[in-house]
This record gives structure tokens, C-alpha cells and sequence, in this order.
DNA sequence: TAAAGTTAGTAAACCGATTTACTAAAGCGG
DNA sequence: CCGCTTTAGTAAATCGGTTTACTAACTTTA
């Protein structure tokens, strides 16, 4: 590998200065003949000249880049919407600098900060549970603000005035709980995430508010609360399958370890019982019996977030609040009673 | 939001040079007096002052990044292989740029380009399956050496003496085939991915050698090539559940294609016909079977193509091959003959 | 033809660090 | 007290771009 070539060696082939190049290359509005612009750029590319982007960065304030923190890549949900946001940020020219919380606070703020003195554009967050949490929040809230880096919150948000791309969970919960009482459905139990996360309040709103619109009610103890894990679902299977012959699941996974619940008891769905999940994973489909679930707006999400980020990279007063609607996937686990 | 703190602040402040705050922060060896040195590094704590990443890597020209180019990143072999690549790469100060290739030629040349001019120290590459045919790999081959960035191939290798790690496939599909055999299996058929991918090439050729060792062949009417994905799986158990009884598909989601290629048909496995996997994915253990699979060592690769990286950022010429085993997961889809 | 305007550029400062080469002062031996 | 070494530090160059302010030459206009 040879010496890589700077502005100063095209600016010394084409026989004009490095200011004439620069202008030039970036197609700046500028008093350059067009033949010489024409020379200029023959000589950049007969070199094979690449602009160095980390002294473009110090010289313009601005890198290109921005931070992705997410809780867990592993979860396919965050999975697809990184491989979203990748793909459509990089047709604007940026790319990402990815971190996976684990989950954890002390993570969250490890990456805000880190990304911050990496001088990112901007910051796509994700926040973990533990971070959102009443004790955290502001904490993790005066981090973010104190970086000064315009930043967009994905999915899980807590209450202010800062843009945000959230899924309408209320509206998931609510269809998922409608579509169950329209079957007959009446007595319903609930398997939840954390509470501190909107994914799980929310949708637990939308159960209750479909309950209460037919004068039904949600007993206490048909909430089974945990995280959003197969464990959770078989906890909650174990506990619920003896009271009530409906489950909502909020997610997937859970709905999996319902399932497993379930096996041990030989049960089968939907004769036995009834199950929903959310997320539509990959994997609701090649269950014996298919789950019905709810899809999320994965790719739109995307879309949005990075058209929202990079409306506030140009105008870090811009604020905007975006709600995507889920689709109810309608398979074969829910019984009409 | 104010100023950001840089060194010259910090210098003013404390009343030195900002040579003498560089020298100390990034406590090199120097003539600085114990007490200078102590009022530099309180100056600098009471002022919060943060180094400029950008500022740093135009003068050292080391960028403490690198970036990670795979096919997919929803596939979760590599979200989790990605996981593990960040949490250790940080722990030595370094960033990952994450690109996924969409398994397409064109944009691994497009990532390898991009992430050299952004200066990564070094690139992690699982290539895409088109670039590792035939027709391809010279060019992009010659491509990834022209940047002169340091890199190392994870999984998918082409041969050649550069540094890689990789699963031992030839193992894994040896394995699988002797657990087979030994369980009174004569008659295999096998669902491939793409033939380019040595993982599919390593693979059958550890099964033919294992069948070999035992007197036995592979008729080439059992193997089913396409890709890796249920599509796949569905079609070849389309094609080969009528010729034999025992499949190894070469991935999970192969394996869940056949499976539901068997629920059309009335099958059930392991009584009707005997079922093998490759990848140990979560959805493995809550099927109604639970399948006999193969567990790659994700986190094990992850260390190590990271250990390997970071030697070959310090030494260019470093060469090593790492070849991980795999663990067969004897579950309950294979029936004893 | 002198003043004003336009065209086609360039020199030099700047971004925020690191690093090399240098200096001033103090200490020391003889 | 002279010369040498050590100690404690600094000035200035550098990395590779961008950008501001300036100039020289040439055209117009009045």
C-alpha cells in the first residue's frame, strides 16, 4: 500500500491551490473556471483520491456518524430495526457507531458519554429498563442533556418534550384485547414486561380500556408482571393457566414459555386455551399451532427515526412525536368461544 | 450546552503548555514534576475536560475504531456474534462501525471502501456469499488488500494466507453424521446452503468422510442445495422426504422448513423421520420436538477475532488461523434405530 | 480613462489534539 | 566558577481537510 493522497497532492498535479480543490470536490458554489474544475476533478480521480473523513471532521465540526445505543441486539426485534436504520442512514452518507446496553444503566450512560466525545451527529436511543426506572431516569435524562448532542428516542420513552418514534402500544393492547372479547373472550389474563417500560403500561392501558368499553374489568391477580423472556412466560403460564383459559402475552418470547407452561400440563391451544403474543417474531409462524400476535412497524420505525434525527442534526430545536400503528396478524391460536 | 473544554483551556487554566497537558494526560513518560503533574490532572477533572476523539485521530492516524461488515445482521448466528464483538472491543477503548452487506457483493465492496476512508485501525469481514463465489472474490479480494487496513476474516473465509477464525465445519458436520450413523442411520439426506460458503463445503464434507469411515455414501440425489433460510428447508423437505428418513440441515431455519414441509404431509418427527440441525438458535428447544442441533462457539469466535484484530493492528504482518470446534446437542429429534 | 464590478483564483487561519526539537534553570563535579 | 548533566518545561510543526478574507487581472460603465 502506497502513501494515501491528500488534498495538497491533487492541488500539486492539478496545479492549483488546496483551497481550489476543496472547492471544487465539494461542488461548492465558488469562481472556478469550468475547465479547470474539470481538470481538478480528472486529477482527483486519475489519483484515486479519497477525502480523509477524520480530518473533514475536525475541519467541519461534523462527523457523519451516529450513536445507535440499543439494549440488546440479540432480540430480533432491535436486530431488524439496527439493520433498518444502517441501510437508510448510510444513503445520507452517515454511519453508525453501534452499542448494546445489556440492558444496563451504568451502559447507557457509559455510551452517551463515549459517543459524545466520538463528536456523533446524533444518537438514536433505546433506553434500558433499569434507566427509565423512576431512580434512574433523571439521572440518565441530565447525561444526555448535558452532551448537547441532538438525540432521537426509539420505541421506549419517558415523558418531556423531546422527539421521539414510539410504537402506539395503547392501540396494540386495545386490538389484541377487542379482537379477544369479539371471540367470546371474557376473562383474560395478562403477562407483561416491566412496568417501567411504555411497551408494557401502555399495552396494559389498551387491555383495560377494551375491557372497560364492554363493562369488563381486569382482576389483579390475572397480571402476571416480569421481563420480556421465555422464563417470564413460563412463570406466568404456571400461574395463570389454572385461572383463566385467555392469555395475552406481551411478547413472544413469553408466549414461547406459555407454551412450554403449557406442555407441562397438556394443555393444547387453542382448544385448552387461548394465547397471544406480540412482535410477530420469525418464529409465531412454525409453532404447531400458529401464534396470533401483533407486528410492529419494524422497517417504518426505522424510516422515521433516521428522518427525524437528521431534521434534528440540522435543527436541534426541532421537536416532533411519532406513533406507528401495529397490525393484528390473525392466526390460529385464539379459540371463538 | 457551553464551549467544550479542550486542551488549550486546560492549559490556561493550570497555567502550563498544552504540550505538558497532552504529555500528562496520556501519562507518557516526561519531565514533569509530580506536583505539575498533579495540578494538570485536577485542572482537567474540575474542568470536565474530554479529549477530542476526532482532534487525536488526525494526529496519532489511529482512529480506535473498527468497523464489522456482515451479511445479516437479523440473522441471530451474527446479531449475537456482533453483541459479543462490541462488549470486548470496548473494553480496549474501541468502537465498532457496523455495516451489514445484505449478503450482496456490491455492498461489501461499497463497506470495505468506506470504512477505509474513515480510517478504521482494522475491519472484520463475514463476507457475503456472492463475494466468496468464483466469479467475485479476486475482485473484492483485491479491493480489501488495496485499503491496506488490517483485517480479519470471521466465519466465511477464502483461502489464502490471511489471518481467520473460524467454526470447525468439517467437525461439526463429521459429528453429526457419526451421531447419526451410530444411531443405526444408513440413508442421509442432507439440505445444504450455498455450496461457495465453505461452511456448506466443510460441512458436507465432513458428513461424506464420515459416511466414508463407515462404508457408506452419499447419493448425490439426498442433497438438497439452496440457501440458508426456511424457504430452503421447506423445498428440500419437500425433495427428500420421499426418498429418505433421516435429514441434516445444514442450519435451523433449513430445519424448520422441513418441518413444516412435514406437518403437509402428516409427518411427525422423530417417529416418521429424523431430524438434524445446525446452529442451536433459541427456537430449537420450544419446538414440539425439540431438535438434536449443533451449537457453535459464538462467544468464543467473538473473542477471539477480536484478541486476533487487535494483534494485527499492532503488528501488520501477524498471521494466525483459529479454528473453533462445535458442540452437538443431542436433543430428541433423531429417532435410535 | 477612472471607478466599479466581475472573474478566477490563492494565502493563511483554523479545527484540537500529538510530538519533535529546543531552551532555561538548577545541580554537580572538579 | 566553569562546563556538563539533569530537570522541567515550551514553541512550533504536524495531521488533512475547510473556510475566510484577500488579490490580481480583466470587463464594464459613466
Amino acid at each position: 500500500m502506497h502513501k494515501k493522497i491528500t488534498v495538497k497532492d491533487v492541488a500539486l498535479a492539478a496545479g492549483v491551490s488546496r483551497t481550489a480543490v476543496s472547492l471544487v470536490l465539494n461542488d461548492k458554489e465558488c469562481n472556478i473556471s469550468e475547465n479547470t474544475k474539470k481538470r481538478i476533478k480528472e486529477t482527483a480521480k486519475k489519483l484515486d483520491y479519497v477525502p480523509n473523513h477524520i480530518a473533514r471532521s475536525l475541519a467541519t465540526n461534523k462527523t457523519k456518524t451516529i450513536g445507535v445505543i440499543i439494549p440488546n441486539i440479540s432480540n430480533s426485534f432491535f436486530a431488524e430495526i439496527v439493520r433498518h436504520i444502517q441501510i437508510e442512514l448510510n444513503k445520507s452518507g452517515y454511519d453508525i457507531f453501534l452499542c448494546d446496553s445489556d440492558e444496563q444503566t451504568k451502559n447507557d450512560i457509559k455510551y452517551i458519554k463515549l459517543l459524545s466525545s466520538r463528536n456523533v451527529d446524533g444518537l438514536i436511543l433505546t433506553m434500558s429498563a433499569e434507566s427509565l426506572s423512576e431512580g434512574n431516569i433523571n439521572n440518565v435524562k441530565s447525561v444526555l442533556e448535558k452532551t448537547g448532542v441532538p438525540f432521537v428516542l426509539l420505541d421506549r420513552y419517558f415523558v418531556g418534550n423531546v422527539p421521539k418514534v414510539l410504537v402506539d402500544n395503547v392501540g396494540g393492547g386495545y386490538n389484541v384485547c377487542k379482537y379477544l372479547i369479539d371471540n367470546g373472550h371474557k376473562d383474560i389474563g395478562v403477562i407483561t414486561g416491566p412496568l417501567s417500560l411504555n411497551s408494557s403500561s401502555d399495552r396494559l392501558e389498551g387491555v383495560i380500556k377494551a375491557l372497560n368499553e364492554n363493562n369488563l374489568t381486569l382482576k389483579k391477580e390475572n397480571i402476571y408482571s416480569g421481563n420480556y423472556d421465555i422464563e417470564t412466560g413460563r412463570l406466568g403460564g404456571e400461574a395463570l393457566l389454572g385461572k383463566v383459559k385467555t392469555i395475552f402475552a406481551f411478547n413472544d418470547m413469553q408466549a414461547f414459555g406459555v407454551i412450554e407452561a403449557a406442555k407441562e400440563k397438556g394443555l393444547k391451544i387453542p382448544n385448552d386455551f387461548s394465547l397471544v403474543g406480540f412482535d410477530d417474531t420469525f418464529y409465531s409462524q412454525i409453532l404447531e399451532t400458529q401464534l396470533t400476535t401483533v407486528r410492529q412497524p419494524i422497517k417504518e420505525l426505522a424510516m422515521e427515526v433516521c428522518d427525524l434525527i437528521l431534521k434534528c442534526i440540522e435543527n436541534p430545536e426541532y421537536r416532533k412525536e411519532i406513533r406507528l400503528a401495529t397490525d393484528l396478524i390473525v392466526r390460529d391460536s385464539v379459540k371463538k368461544l
